[in-house]
DNA sequence: ATAATGACTTTCA
DNA sequence: TTGAAAGCCATTA
């Protein structure tokens, strides 16, 4: 399915949703099996367009560092306590384990 | 059609 | 360890 036509969010979406619970992903990693490695940015944009009828688990997907990235309405701790009640446990920092709770496909 | 924006990543100091 | 800068390109206006 190469999918030259259909839109790249798509993609996103299902590479997303594959992701185990219990698994944070970081946006490079999704870039990079949606296949459009490099275009991280990309894939944050895609999950900031996300409907409230998706079934995305957008809260699985962190930044590099291993920490929540910015999002509007400071959902941030709602991604948070959405991790934490799957199993996946914070630093004091914030930070999660990435080589712990890292997908590893 | 062009211009501006952005839930990021990586490298260098 | 942190901080700053450049690069990536689709989506929106």
């Amino acid at each position: 399915m190469a999918d030259p036509g259909a839109t790249k969010r798509a993609r996103i979406y299902t590479v997303v949703s594959l992701i185990p619970a219990g698994k944070v992903t970081t946006y490079g990693q999704v870039a990079t099996l949606a296949g459009i490695a490099g275009q991280a940015r990309q894939v944050g944009y895609a999950l900031a367009a996300l409907d409230a009828d998706n079934d995305v688990p957008w809260h699985r997907v962190i930044n590099a560092r291993g920490e929540i990235s910015s999002r509007p309405g400071g959902g941030e701790q709602r991604q948070r306590r959405l991790l934490e009640a799957e199993g996946v446990r914070f630093d004091p920092r914030g930070r999660v384990s990435l080589a712990r709770y890292g997908w590893d496909p």
